[in-house]
DNA sequence: ACCCAGGGTCATA
DNA sequence: TATGACCATGGG
């Protein structure tokens, strides 16, 4: 009679097998937000092309493509896909974070409101907006994607079809309220993705191990 | 050739 | 509220 291994045991078994994940790999806030649009559905190696190409230009900068031709800007974000939506989705991210003051006015206002705030930029949905919290505004806000749905339901947790801010407010339940976990929750469970679940059907030797197979009782 | 990737919007029922 | 179509590149 084996219990479910809680969301705790879980971030022990994943930190322990691959160690903190240093997210999100941008060099500012800004680009935290940038790379968070480019990377809805889309490989994160297509993404750092993008930004690649926004930097050789210098125009990873609000301002700077605000003032850019949308074409040219399509064009120079074309690597990761969707480029004439994301050129939009951007450029409205930007033009909110101007008119809103940009870092300073934005960085004191509570995290509700903030996501609310977020959540109104089109392009900007959930999983995007609390990419942001999280990683650019270092707000405690886990973020809930495809893998994460997949990983606790896989071990056990019967979660597979609530809704984005259900599973959100569920996960924050059972997981210390702390930026730093977190940070590297979401971060290992995309990991995790990467490593073994996409390659190997079996999870051999997967960090989870009994969890998993315990999950493939079930499936 | 097919499948998927660190999603979101909009139209329709 | 809940599906479905649509957006589009690059790697396995």
């Amino acid at each position: 009679m084996s219990r479910l291994p809680t969301l705790r045991q879980l971030y022990r078994r994943l930190f322990d097998r691959y160690g903190p994940q240093g997210w999100w790999p941008a060099e500012t806030p800004f680009e935290v937000m940038v790379g968070a649009v480019l990377t809805q559905n889309a490989a994160w190696s297509n993404v750092e092309r993008a930004i690649a190409n926004l930097k050789a230009v210098d125009l990873l900068d609000p301002e700077a493509i605000l003032a850019l031709d949308p074409q040219r800007l399509a064009e120079l974000i074309r690597p990761s896909g969707y480029f004439n939506v994301k050129a939009r989705r951007l450029a409205a991210l930007c033009r909110w974070f101007v008119e809103r003051g940009g870092l300073g006015p934005l960085g004191v206002m509570e995290t509700g409101p903030l996501r609310e705030a977020l959540l109104s930029v089109k392009g900007v949905g959930p999983e995007t907006a609390d990419d942001i919290l999280l990683y650019a505004f270092h707000r405690p806000v886990f973020v809930v994607d495809a893998y994460t749905r997949r990983l606790f339901s896989r071990v056990g947790h019967d979660v597979g079809d609530y809704p984005y801010d259900i599973l959100r407010l569920w996960i924050e339940a059972r997981v210390p309220r702390e930026v730093k976990v977190y940070n590297e929750y979401h971060a290992l469970i995309v990991r995790h993705a990467k490593e073994h679940c996409r390659k190997r059907p079996l999870c051999e030797g997967c960090p989870l191990e009994k969890a998993c197979r315990f999950a493939g009782r079930n499936a």
